[in-house]
DNA sequence: TTTGTAAATTGACAATGTGTCAAGTAAGTA
DNA sequence: TACTTACTTGACACATTGTCAATTTACAAA
């Protein structure tokens, strides 16, 4: 890939990102006008377009250092502060990816590619709520109801993104609600 | 209607029901071969899709007495013991009426009728979780950490189809697990 | 027996959106 | 000049939902 064809890719991900969270309709057609090629310009770029939203989204991963954020949960001291810090930096960062996320957890019901990609991030979200919950156990403070491997199942489901959806989109519950009220479920579940 | 027009429509719900529970394809045309008619007669009976797989919905609520079913925790007398006997019935039905659910959800991304059903099916067990609640409220039992609106909400969320498939389908819970746990969080986290 | 009607059939077709294919163009590079 | 890369244009295959018109079948009523 030359240089000019990665600023078209960039160009590519750019303009589809800008569709999906003005949240106009993003059919190949609408990418493409919206990247100033033809249509078929975008299959060379892309195989399809669970392959393009997969790239939109990683795209979007770069753009907000979701690494950085994710790992500064890892900073903290106690198990507590942890899972606080979790549900902080991965619940602030849903409705950042969610926009993207859409199409694709809608795909992925009968796209494979979409399916994996999906399944692949959630299973990553999942190592975060086992770190938080590895952390409490080490501080002997995780409640002794559920094993570890069921607190963490529990932990995952309830911060996963249909529930986030459910909550704000369904229920109303603002950003900064959200949050303040999952830390205190959380806590509730799972600190002794 | 005619009965003989009302038999083929009670032969399409039933040959439609059959092709989703055993996950098989259910396109207009499936349905109309598995129910032996042409696919245009589908529309004799139903205007679109969507009409039809949510008037499969309701085959299956009469099917097993829905309204009986998630009845019966009325008759608890406690706030806790409703609350129980809520998440058995619910938790119960959700497998049985999931398979037909499904497609529903996945057509409410785009179809105003399929997400006009389903959110009158979540406003539904909505109605029941605030009953619990309610009912905790009145023996005096509620945590006073959220106030009904927020603790129905929540209960809501931990209820909804999505995690129960997170749940089971995605971490593998059996459904004993699924309803037994499912008290146990909603207990630590309503009852005080 | 004839006539009328409701239910269904047959076959064709529009619309939508993804993905493919073939031929051609514009620009830079060896 | 010849070659290569990125892209364009236009056409087309495919799947699926929904529509339309003309026809058939069977039953019921006169």
């Amino acid at each position: 890939m030359s240089r000019e064809s990665q600023n078209t890719r960039t160009r590519i991900l750019t303009a589809a990102l800008k569709l999906l969270e003005t949240g106009e309709k993003t059919r190949m057609t609408d990418i493409a006008r919206a990247a100033g090629i033809s249509r078929q310009a975008l299959y060379l770029h892309f195989e399809t377009r669970a392959d393009l939203l997969i790239a939109v989204t990683r795209h979007v991963d770069e753009l907000n250092n979701s690494d950085d954020l994710l790992a500064a949960s890892r900073a903290a001291t106690t198990g507590v502060a942890r899972l606080d810090a979790y549900i902080e930096a991965w619940g602030g960062y849903i409705p950042i990816v969610y926009k993207v996320a859409k199409p694709i957890m809608a795909m992925a019901e009968t796209d494979e590619a979409a399916r994996a990609a999906w399944n692949e991030r959630m299973a990553a979200m999942r190592h975060g709520c086992a770190a938080a919950v590895d952390a409490l156990a080490r501080d002997g403070r995780l409640r002794s109801e559920f094993d570890a491997e069921t607190a963490t199942d529990i932990l995952w489901a309830q911060l996963s993104v249909p529930t986030w959806v459910a909550l704000t989109e369904g229920r109303g519950w603002s950003q900064a609600d959200y949050i303040a009220r999952q830390k205190l479920i959380a806590k509730r579940l799972l600190v002794a």
